[in-house]
DNA sequence: TCAGTTCTATAGTGGTTGCTATACATAGCG
DNA sequence: CGCTATGTATAGCAACCACTATAGAACTGA
């Protein structure tokens, strides 16, 4: 759990004047379950603070700003609870039962009991104010990232000769994020835990019949 | 293009005291394309006044408030943009070809030029404020009403012997609702034409293999 | 013409938002 | 102890929100 600062500064203590009175990371796991609960613009500076522990001077101190603490929050989001099942996806040297497990830890992952469900790059900052561009193309361009990963994995496994080489990468990469971010509204809707593994359980169907060529 | 109007009055025009200067249908479409681009929480009061014509003393006394403004308009758009949709799947009498063209008109729908793409009822309400819980309740039913409407379609295809026996109708018809708020998803992040109607054509491959029984 | 009724425009209401000015507290360093 | 540097707490800023009170305008019916 000992992660490495988002920040720039180099040491944890250059330590002159006054020491921070709070611990920074789990103030920003406190934050994170705003958000993940309320999402990016209903989640007020006031609740936040209630959830920190905090007043208002302290979060900007150490924070910068409501967008900033929100992309730094959705980044730690992003790493603590996906980065596990991207490795596995990448380790997994067959691209089948890579993509089948990537989805059923999916399942169980937009559904941990944590928070309201669902993840939160994709369901936090769908519909905001035009004064919140930023934010919005920030977690847009998160998930093109999840896209691209998809379709390198995909790449590989063409390359590797276990997919047809006539596969439409592109398509099927989109294809598996819809179904990615689709499960993530049925979270949030509240499906059943069985459900919602069965749902996952399809995806591998996506995928077109292993090629019987060898690489 | 002339649909009955929603509210529970009986004619068009009990006609005393000054008339409505503006037509009451195109200010709810006006609003439904502000509620499109921005979402629920995002468009103001102010915004929606400038787009309709019309001041919010007008707005008020012709649709009560903002909530009943959106629930409004997302009940028409549902029934403008995807009544025929809907229709069409209810007709073909085979539950294979009829999936693959409602995904295929899906794609279609959700790029459609008006507005900055995706389905109003999938994204336009995904994250509010705890204040409009009702709002958010409200698109989440008709959210289960699309999946129920699958799952009853779905149902159909067993009992006239197209689909097998043992298809686990509730879970495939939570696939097909995830895939298709995934493609809400893809339409709003900027995905193009062809390749949503390609992540659309994949969608087929989800129903299991048909049935070789008769009913 | 003159009520009676309903819609419209101006101008605001109180409440909430993200953010911060000011004053004070707590640290290292001489 | 000062002196400087940084964090914290209170209180409040201007801007914006959904919504409405008031007054006047436009219609019907007599």
């Amino acid at each position: 759990m000992n992660l490495p600062s988002a920040a720039p500064s180099t040491v944890p203590r250059p330590s002159k004047g006054r020491p921070r009175g709070f611990d920074r990371s789990e103030a920003l796991e406190r934050a994170l379950d705003v958000f993940w609960r309320l999402g990016y613009e209903p989640a007020t500076i006031a609740e936040l603070c209630t959830a920190m522990g905090i007043n208002p001077p302290s979060l900007y101190a150490a924070f910068g700003n409501k967008a900033k603490l929100f992309l730094e929050a959705v980044d730690f989001y992003d790493r603590k609870y996906w980065d596990a099942a991207r490795v596995a996806l990448e380790e997994e040297a067959d691209v089948y039962p890579g993509i089948e497990s990537f989805f059923a830890d999916a399942a169980a992952i937009l559904l941990s009991p944590r928070a309201p469900c669902g993840c939160l790059v994709v369901l936090a900052a769908i519909n905001v104010s035009p004064e919140s561009t930023e934010v919005y193309e920030a977690v847009r361009s998160m998930r093109r990232a999840g896209k691209t990963f998809f379709a390198q994995r995909l790449q590989r496994g063409v390359e590797d000769g276990q997919l047809p080489a006539s596969t439409d990468i592109a398509v099927l990469a989109a294809t598996l994020k819809a179904m990615l971010e689709g499960m993530s509204i049925q979270a949030r809707d509240g499906i059943g835990q069985a459900e919602l593994a069965g749902v996952a359980a399809h995806v591998i169907k996506l995928l077109p019949p292993r090629s019987t060529q060898h690489p």
